[in-house]
DNA sequence: TGCCCGATTAACT
DNA sequence: GTTAATCGGGCAA
């Protein structure tokens, strides 16, 4: 039987969550699939959205852990983020790649591409495969239309330094399913 | 109000 | 490897 994420599962340190969720099945109305590619952003660090202090964006980061921070990136695309650690710490997760197991047909037409690999291989493709939008800002992840499925065994991590930001570039801060042919990009070593 | 730029992607050369 | 698309957040003025 399949062991729901309970919400305490994000009452941790954002760097005890990130690596817990690869292997972790995410589904959105029933579409989704394996976690295999997060980052993990805390207020502290100056790539995070929340270090500069609570503001409209990111005001969800600030409160309860176990909901979802989604954010419009380059005027384009829509990512997903879980709040994690004790109230107040501003601190996510950023879901960056999926395993397609569940929908894949319902992904299929929400990106038009054919090709398995490329339906959730980065954040932005994860929000458009799973039809993310700004009217999801702030629900819970223990609740529909949320699922989230604990792994059912220990997996093998790649961790390496995030992508695509241009500040606090050389925290290990990424974390990927080794071997996985669904990530975003490939971990180095 | 105006300006810069970003936790990206796809389509180029 | 390079670049356009596209727009809201954040901050200076």
């Amino acid at each position: 039987m399949p062991i729901r994420l309970r919400r305490s599962f994000f009452s941790r340190s954002v760097h005890a969550v990130a690596p817990d969720l690869i292997g972790a099945t995410l589904l959105f109305n029933g579409v989704g699939g394996i976690i295999v590619e997060v980052e993990a952003y805390h207020h502290t660090d100056p790539a995070a959205h929340s270090f500069g202090g609570r503001t409209e964006r990111n005001a969800v980061m600030f409160g309860p852990p176990g909901y979802a921070y989604v954010y419009r990136s380059y005027g384009i695309h829509w990512c997903l983020n879980f709040v994690c650690e004790p109230e107040g710490s501003a601190s996510a997760v950023l879901i960056r790649a999926l395993e397609p197991t569940r929908g894949v047909a319902a992904m299929r037409r929400r990106r038009g591409v054919e090709n398995e690999r490329l339906l959730c291989s980065g954040p932005g493709r994860v929000g458009e495969a799973l039809g993310i939008t700004a009217a999801h800002y702030g629900l819970a992840l223990d609740r529909p239309p949320f699922e989230l499925i604990a792994r059912p065994h220990e997996v093998e991590l790649a961790v390496g330094p995030r992508i695509g930001i241009s500040k606090a570039t050389d925290h290990p801060w990424r974390y990927g399913l080794k071997g996985s042919r669904f990530l975003s990009k490939p971990f180095r070593g």
